[in-house]
DNA sequence: CCCTGATTCGC
DNA sequence: GCGAATCAGG
């Protein structure tokens, strides 16, 4: 595949936004994103509005000699950007509905962080009750490293799985899960107002 | 571990 | 110019 133009516009379209690398190859196809990524490096667009490391003085590469000092015209930057905000689309349907998961009694007692549904945002539940719907309850033996294990319903029956989801990254339990499993440590402060 | 972007350098 | 390999941070 080569840089077409309209594919180098798409690319930078989607740069522009926000977008990732690997989102971006993917889009365009026959691409890596480091293809991608070099490729935003030609056109000399690069940092965004402050993304990861906001100022990277590395300028000393251990490896190899850098021998190319690399003048810099101070670019100007005719693009202003308002410090836009990397815009998440989510939000999908909020379902005002969570009156399922009845009080369960489990059987076991180890039974992790299982929210009373007391004191947990209504949104989190309420993300977590249509998750474990679209679980793919799997089995403890189908748990990997990257699997929400959230366990859901009864260990002493056979209505009990795990959720299965792709977990968050370095979490145990997808991002559903997590929300409610690690509260911020501040469920409900003050709930007067 | 997964992901991100950044840089280098042989092609 | 291109992008894989590599580096570096989260």
């Amino acid at each position: 595949m080569s840089w077409t133009d309209d594919r180098v516009e798409l690319l930078k379209k989607m740069w522009g936004e926000g977008q990732s690398a690997s989102q971006i190859a993917k889009e365009l196809g026959g691409v890596t994103r480091n293809a991608v990524i070099g490729k935003v490096h030609r056109l000399g667009l690069s940092n965004r509005a402050g993304t990861t490391s906001p100022a990277k003085p590395t300028a000393a590469k251990p490896k190899v000699a850098a021998a190319k000092p690399k003048v810099e015209p101070a670019a100007p930057k005719a693009k202003a950007k308002p410090a836009s905000a990397p815009a998440e689309p989510s939000a999908p349907a909020p379902k005002p509905n969570l009156p399922a998961r009845r009080a369960i009694i489990p059987a076991g007692q180890p039974l992790p962080p299982q929210p009373s549904a007391n004191e947990i945002p209504a949104e989190a539940l309420a993300k977590v009750s249509e998750i474990e719907k679209k679980a793919k309850k799997i089995s403890v033996m189908e748990l990997t490293e990257r699997t929400c294990k959230w366990p859901i319903g009864d260990p002493a029956t056979e209505d009990f799985w795990f959720c299965g989801l792709p977990s968050q990254q370095g979490k145990p339990y997808c991002e559903a899960h997590v929300g409610v499993a690690f509260q911020p440590m501040s469920s409900r402060r003050d709930r007067r107002r």
